[in-house]
DNA sequence: ACGAGAACCTGTTTGC
DNA sequence: TGCAAACAGGTTCTCG
């Protein structure tokens, strides 16, 4: 979304492209139209969806899945769409953006400003994580009597939006947390501990994300979107960074409701 | 009411 | 080497 805000805040869309009938959803048939011409306002994020302030108060709400990206071409690139690059924006300054989803697993919808507040995928979403609503009493308060895994606890959008799979296992490994404790049982220090590793692990993430990001738009696409800085994800069997030194104690894999989840056996308890 | 698993897709990596 | 299975950053829906 920060990402985003250079190419297309104050600036008009003047065309869209529109190649697929839909991603996770069918998308609105007349998208293209109703983008035509139309300045953008600000941008702004809720949980893990953009949503793309339009004049005549409506807004273009977007999620990427789990393979969805942004790619911003400059002015005059003139590159033909890629496979998988199912809308392009266009922009008064003649840049594009280009909405890539191989997976499809992505959404666009168009919704009228005073419904988004309502709007089915964003009503029932809990705090933003790096808002002061967000800490280790509300974290106590709504983990309380949970007999789902705090791992699961943490990845339901309703008790705190916008953590995924990547930063739950991070979040857990920094407060020492194992992902199989019981919800349950973290209220308490382990909540006020956990909370404070979640803002942690989101403010380092953004901070990395943000910087490829930019990198990504100045090379045209041909760097990664993110710097793979994890201490537990996707690293099985390697030592773990807190305690793995001498010890030979290493990161374990597992999978819980159907995502793999990574943590120390030793350092989570 | 709640939690686990399936389903939605395509691409890439791993294992036999 | 070739093919099939497993796996991938998410979310909703169904089923028990």
């Amino acid at each position: 979304m920060r990402g985003l805000r250079g190419p297309l805040e104050g600036r008009r869309i003047l065309r869209a492209e529109v190649r697929v009938p839909g991603l996770r959803w069918p998308l609105p048939g007349d998208l293209a139209e109703r983008l035509s011409c139309r300045r953008v306002e600000r941008l702004e994020r809720r949980a893990k969806y953009i949503l793309v302030h339009l004049e005549g108060a409506e807004a273009l709400m977007a999620h990427l899945g789990m393979s969805g990206r942004m790619m911003v071409l400059p002015r005059g690139s003139n590159r033909p769409p890629e496979k998988h690059d199912h809308v392009t924006f266009h922009t008064d300054e003649g840049m594009e953006i280009r909405f890539n989803d191989a997976r499809r697993f992505g959404m666009l919808d168009l919704v009228a400003a005073e419904k988004l507040a309502t709007h089915r995928l964003l009503r029932d979403l809990g705090p933003e994580p790096l808002t002061q609503a967000f800490d280790g009493a509300y974290l106590s308060r709504v983990l309380a009597g949970k007999i789902s895994p705090i791992k699961a606890a943490l990845l339901d959008q309703r008790l705190v939006a916008g953590i995924g799979n990547i930063y739950a296992c991070e979040a857990l490994f920094f407060a020492g947390i194992s992902p199989k404790r019981l919800a349950r049982s973290v209220p308490g220090r382990r909540a006020e501990a956990l909370a404070a590793a979640v803002k942690d692990v989101l403010t380092r993430a953004i901070e990395a994300g943000g910087s490829s990001l930019r990198d990504y738009v100045q090379s045209d696409g041909e760097l990664g979107y993110f710097q793979h800085q994890w201490a537990v994800y996707g690293r099985a069997g390697a030592p773990c960074p807190s305690c793995g030194g001498e010890r030979g104690v290493v990161v374990m894999r597992m999978v819980q409701s159907g995502r793999s989840t990574f943590y120390c056996p030793r350092c989570q308890r």
